[in-house]
DNA sequence: GACTTTTCTTGATGAGAGTCAATTTTTTTG
DNA sequence: CAAAAAAATTGACTCTCATCAAGAAAAGTC
């Protein structure tokens, strides 16, 4: 651990910028200390597609460790003050063969990650906005906390709009119809009152 | 090689057999040897979504050597006649403590899944049927063909139309403008010729 | 090669969701 | 706390794409 906190470079940034943008170049692993930092693909047509949100904890650009010279196409932006650490690619796969169980448990994340993103690609893909997020409340419930929980959202509505690959409209009048049906409440500041999760999920059309 | 292949067990699946369904519990990593494998996701209204189409040389189900004990929702179906390898999670393990270069080939191998299937997912997003057709087809044109390539479809067009989360009866009538708009040809047997493929790229509305 | 089965195509129709525009509400900032 | 900025809501309209249905073509089988 010392020698990885040696080889390791801090960084900060406001909210606001970039740690990186697609097309630059930049071998480096990113782990981020505090904060919290948006990760999102353009589109040819410029619309936005949120892939995730990185939390205190969290690490990104492992793809630059094994495919250095491909050029990525994320955009990693901090949406409040925020400081990372990065380590070079070079560093990571000397710790990489030193300590085999460190590659066992990346690729333990790395296998969760593909799950992940694996069931978000066929959720879009095949399901109506409102099952998508009728399925990303569900997904945010803390476990253990009834049938009847209060949860907070992760992020702002337009964040979800993005990441369910749909518009901040569209999800408003979702929201709307689902409190109308009675199957949740707004509270304030990004809290919603779930009223009965099994009803919620039999509620998709 | 050796020692791997001692610990591996050959199977043989007829087409239409299923090598795993989602919920079976069974840890163990698949690799084709011969055949065709589909991976797809069921939706809960039963739309399915094609994840990937394994071929030889491909593997999957490396979830389950990293988190045995969640249920994997994909299933596997041979398309043909398919042999495969299977090896247990717990002997996988040993081999990548004791072969740390193995690991770093995986890390490799799934980084790059993780990026395609990022890049999956913020298509089917955002971006419409005709654009996700064309990006597919530029994917499939085999490199250093020129500008004008002929390309064989490496599926059928109902699968195609799956994997872009769309339906049959769509992506025929997408194959249709595109030949009317006299960027492509389509030949017999799944080949389609692609008059310009740079033109076909800014074919996007 | 004839038959069966699957895949592909084409048409008509409708619904879900996007777009544009105007307000309102919430959050941020000095 | 007031002003400014960002986010969320609501309405009207449009359009892409899914659905249902039926027939044509292709692939697989005996």
């Amino acid at each position: 651990m010392d020698r990885i906190a040696g080889k390791a470079q801090t960084k900060h940034y406001q909210k606001g910028e970039f740690l990186f943008r697609s097309q630059e170049k930049d071998d480096a692993l990113y782990i981020v200390n505090h904060g919290k930092v948006r990760i999102y693909r353009l589109s040819d047509s410029g619309k936005e597609q949120l892939v995730r949100i990185l939390n205190p904890g969290n690490f990104t650009r492992e793809w630059a460790l094994f495919n250095p010279d491909v050029v990525h196409e994320e955009y990693a932006e901090a949406t409040r003050d925020t400081s990372v650490c990065t380590i070079q690619q070079h560093d990571v796969q000397e710790f990489l063969k030193e300590y085999p169980a460190i590659s066992l448990k990346l690729l333990g994340e790395m296998s969760q990650r593909l799950e992940r993103s694996a069931r978000q690609t066929a959720q879009v893909a095949v399901e109506s906005v409102i099952t998508r997020l009728v399925l990303f409340l569900a997904e945010n419930v803390e476990p253990g906390m009834g049938n009847s929980p209060t949860i907070t959202l992760p992020m702002a509505k337009k964040d979800i709009a993005s990441y369910l690959g749909t518009t901040p409209e569209t999800i408003s009048r979702k929201f709307g119809e689902l409190e109308n049906e009675g199957l949740i409440q707004q509270l304030s500041g990004k809290r919603i009152k779930i009223q009965d999760l099994d009803d919620l999920l039999l509620y998709s059309e």
